[in-house]
DNA sequence: CAAATTTCTGGGCTATTGCTCAATTGATGA
DNA sequence: TCATCAATTGAGCAATAGCCCAGAAATTTG
């Protein structure tokens, strides 16, 4: 677009000043909206144009910043996290807590959200599969669901729920839900690890096991908790995985576990170890149905990065110190 | 209303956490109505609620001063110097424009300003009677009026323009506007002052005159201009005040004058001094017609404020740093 | 524990806003 | 000077927001 020196001159001139002018009333039209809290009617007639032209100014004075909004109050950094969050990892869903000072580790807070979320799914009419996860938070979340009668939805467990000694009743969150809403539900009745690779897979060829998992896998929602794999790992605290086998798995590159599923800081599922005897349903990488992560906590920050890097979950329930600190 | 303890308490206790829960979300609907610019039928769903309280969460957030708009422009300032203004002293008008830092003292800004008044009052179908006062201001207002032909218009001085030496032209503020509009227009064919206030009770009698006092008293819009009253008094350097009627009047308290009337701090028209022997068409107190003053500096901040608080005006043009100083 | 009162919710209506399109205006160049 | 082109304008319409009212839920009172 090669131009004379004259003309480019002269549009040099008149454009920033008629420009300038421009802005001015688009200034004058922003403040009366939004400060003076005009119609845009108002601002037509004080501002001698037509209401058309007072719409075209009070949309430039927003597309120049000429306004900002301030919102004075502890969730707008949250949001502004989950925002940021869900462009950077292309999350479908994303909320963020804020963080109560007073207990930065409570799940209170992220398992209301999820509680909601299952609520509200399960309030639907249409014919759900909700499937759940491991975690603190999860079992949380199922414990707020207030009951309510529905029927034509199913829940299903994405873990084995057998612990090493036979009891059952403290991880089931399905039975749980399940009771509170009256739904089909799939418990998986099945170890946590089997002994073998082989031993797996026999395992998950037996007929009924074999039905819950393509149920799970037809899951429309599932909700799943973040663990970290390092000494505190709750796999290992709650006695579902040695120390020698949690030792391997980090030896392998494993910073964290989604319904026992070791992945490496990158979010790769890792291929060996215990991931070889693990009886959970298979993560879909990357998600497509509803995969809503819930975890809190500074140590699980790692872990909670990678499996969003992995696309391991394209959803995600924290808190504001997390979310910061996963972002930062 | 005495209410027993236990109740306060109860209503202290659910209250605010309500309260609290409430607000959150009225932050979370302002950030999602206003940040990230959803509607608020989208808001709605996000926070399952239905789109009339989506609504009542925005206005709650607006409301409580959640939110807040910053206007990052020069002219946010002198919007609200208009305002404060405005709501101050009553005024049907009131406009700020920018100080021009070059050159702090020029009329243009707010020549320009009054020069679009008369225009668009002059464009108006309603036939309508325009009186012109003095000063700078309206004569350059006058000057910048682009020519319309509007003959339905009448255009009166509120001034006596002969001055002491018989030339009319360069303050024939009211000839120059009829030129350039074709509207009627009647000029005072008065001196500014007479040499007693008996000659200028005959001379007001005078059926020519008296008829244009009449059109003028009657006037839909006044522009006029806000002297002070001091060693550089507009009226003294132009030639109509001597130096000795000057201090006179100001020894009767004179901080200002309107179209020659001079007036103390307080805004009320001083009786005697050369207020005996104006020509000039009374003011009326409190402003019933739209009057608007126009003026800039620092000198003549006494006289605007004085002007103001005696309700001689009910219209304001000037510049930022004058309106700062007349609220300061 | 039931009745009464207050508060809150969602439907539906009206005002306001955002946007498209045709027409006009003003600028540019032959 | 006139034709051409881009920018701007205002009318009209569809989407959105604001608000009132009846009904529901929660809370308080007797």
């Amino acid at each position: 677009m090669a131009e004379f020196g004259p003309k480019q001159r002269v549009g040099g001139m008149a454009a920033p000043e008629s420009e300038k002018s421009r802005l001015d009333e688009a200034a004058r039209a922003g403040w009366l909206y939004f400060i003076a809290g005009h119609t845009q009617d108002e601002i037509a007639k004080l501002l001698q144009v037509s209401r058309a032209s007072a719409q075209r100014l009070v949309s430039l004075c927003l597309a120049e910043q000429l306004i900002t909004f301030r919102l004075e109050h502890p969730i707008a950094a949250c949001m502004e996290l989950a925002s940021r969050l869900k462009d950077l990892f292309h999350l479908a869903y994303c909320e963020v807590v804020p963080t109560d000072p007073a207990q930065p580790l409570t799940a209170a807070g992220i398992a209301e959200r999820a509680a909601n979320i299952l609520e509200s799914t399960l309030r639907g009419d249409k014919p759900t599969i909700v499937a759940l996860g491991t975690g603190r938070a999860v079992r949380a979340a199922v414990e707020r669901v207030s009951p309510i009668d529905c029927p034509n939805h199913q829940i299903v467990s994405l873990v084995g729920n057998i612990s090493t000694d036979g009891s059952a009743s403290f991880f089931d969150t399905v039975g749980r839900l399940a009771d509170r809403t009256r739904a089909r539900h799939y418990p998986m009745p099945l170890p946590f690890l089997m002994s073998s690779k082989n031993e797996r897979d026999q395992m998950l060829r037996i007929d009924p096991i074999a039905k819950v998992r393509a149920v799970a896998a037809k899951a429309d929602l599932r909700l799943v908790g973040i663990g970290q794999m390092d000494q505190s790992a709750q796999v290992h605290v709650d006695g579902f995985v040695s120390r020698e086998e949690l030792f391997e798995m980090m030896r392998l590159g494993a910073v964290g576990e989604v319904v026992g599923w070791a992945f490496d800081a990158e979010g790769r599922v890792i291929a060996g170890g215990i991931n070889d005897r693990l009886t959970s349903i298979p993560l879909q990488v990357p998600a497509e149905a509803l995969t809503i992560g819930a975890a809190v906590g500074r140590a699980k920050v790692a872990a909670i990065r990678a499996a969003l890097k992995g696309r391991l979950i394209n959803g995600l329930i924290t808190d504001e110190a997390t979310a910061g600190a996963v972002l930062g």
